[in-house]
DNA sequence: CCGTTGACACGAG
DNA sequence: TCTCGTGCCAACG
């Protein structure tokens, strides 16, 4: 497998790992990270999140996964942090995407409680 | 080859 | 709780 073959494996694999999170709960970034026996990539299931495409690039990139249906917004920080990046708006998209499915969300912290929605599974 | 970056994790204090 | 330091690892210049 070369790199960009092993990087689409890789991504594929975060995508259908964030599908399985469950509506109304999150995770973390490590833990789907462990879900899919890869627990030193914590910091590249980020990368594969905030490559996902949007609804219109990805027929054109022949991506069958895309915003619309892997939910993105319910992957966290291991501290429950919404974790924040430019452009800043979306951080602000994620916020309002949880609560939209009745996730309270600290909005002052930009923090979700854990011990009340989420969801961390030992194995798939 | 090296240094820097980044939607991260985690344990010490 | 919260702040820091350290570990990780692909991607880029």
């Amino acid at each position: 497998m070369n790199r960009a073959e092993e990087r689409a494996s890789f991504y594929a694999t975060v995508y259908e790992a964030v599908q399985l999170v469950p509506y109304g709960k999150v995770t973390s970034y490590g833990h789907i990270a462990r879900l899919i026996q890869s627990p030193q990539n914590s910091r590249r299931v980020g990368k594969a999140l905030k490559e996902l495409p949007t609804i219109n690039d990805a027929e054109e990139q022949r991506s069958p996964y895309h915003s619309d249906n892997v939910p993105w917004q319910r992957v966290v920080s291991f501290s429950g942090e919404i974790a924040p990046r430019v452009p800043m708006e979306g951080c602000a998209r994620q916020v309002e995407k949880l609560r939209n499915e009745g996730v309270d969300v600290d909005l002052l912290r930009a923090k979700v409680n854990l011990r009340a929605y989420g969801w961390f599974p030992e194995e798939l």
